[in-house]
DNA sequence: CCATATGTGTAGCATATAGTACACATTACA
DNA sequence: TGTAATGTGTACTATATGCTACACATATGG
């Protein structure tokens, strides 16, 4: 557990700094609107947290999924947390049950909901 | 935004009050492992956080459902947090779709994933 | 070359979260 | 009727979470 988020998103931000200068982070923080140092100390491991708004903004500014940058700082999106909240038995059950199938299957799940199969 | 937890937990101690003098709000209070006072102040909502930990323990005591409980109190229990956050696209985008279906339908989800059709 | 931008160090701060300690007035009941 | 249990008020406390402000040395490019 030692620094996912911190140093997958430095990995990301030098990737787009090395085509366009404006990936400083500088610039970055400034556009996610946090100080440049807490970035830094982000980055490096030295602070660990960081709200689910900047979070957000960061994701966006790094072309980054919003669940996968929220996941790697152990967060779940609030929106998520208020799906599960409201029929907290139900969706308990379900998470825990489908837990341990293969990406493939829940996958499969997933596109026949779509496909308003139900 | 009320007291759901507070009113909810309260109701239920004093309906197994009303058989079993073991459920006064000091006792439970003990077994829990918190002061009365801050239960006394948790039913009445003049507090609203209590631990994961403490939560399962008087959900048990109380003979309550943990996930209900913990949803009352704003939480969703860690481990279907862990689940979720080890793959976050997948079980964000699962959640996101089966939000509106009602529980009947997602029921057959759960029943169907139960009986290996997956 | 030098002005500007860059990344980082140090020192704080505010709010949220999760409680304890104990006195007090009231209630219950042996 | 007195004593033990009950519910609550007041006053603290500790840690987690999420930041700011600003100085500093170094890098960079016009």
């Amino acid at each position: 557990m030692e620094n996912i988020f911190g140093s997958y998103i430095r990995e990301k931000r030098e990737a787009l700094k090395a085509g366009d200068s404006r990936y400083s982070l500088r610039q970055v923080a400034t556009r996610v609107g946090i100080e440049p140092s807490y970035l830094s100390k982000l980055e490096r491991g030295e602070q660990k947290y960081l709200s689910e708004e900047k979070i957000v903004v960061l994701a966006d500014d790094l072309n980054e999924d919003h669940d996968i940058l929220l996941a790697l700082s152990g967060k779940i999106s609030k929106d998520i947390q208020e799906i599960i909240r409201k029929r907290p038995k139900l969706f308990a059950q379900l998470i825990r049950d489908i837990k341990d199938m293969p990406d493939q299957a829940v996958l499969r799940i997933v596109r026949e909901v779509r496909d308003g199969k139900w």
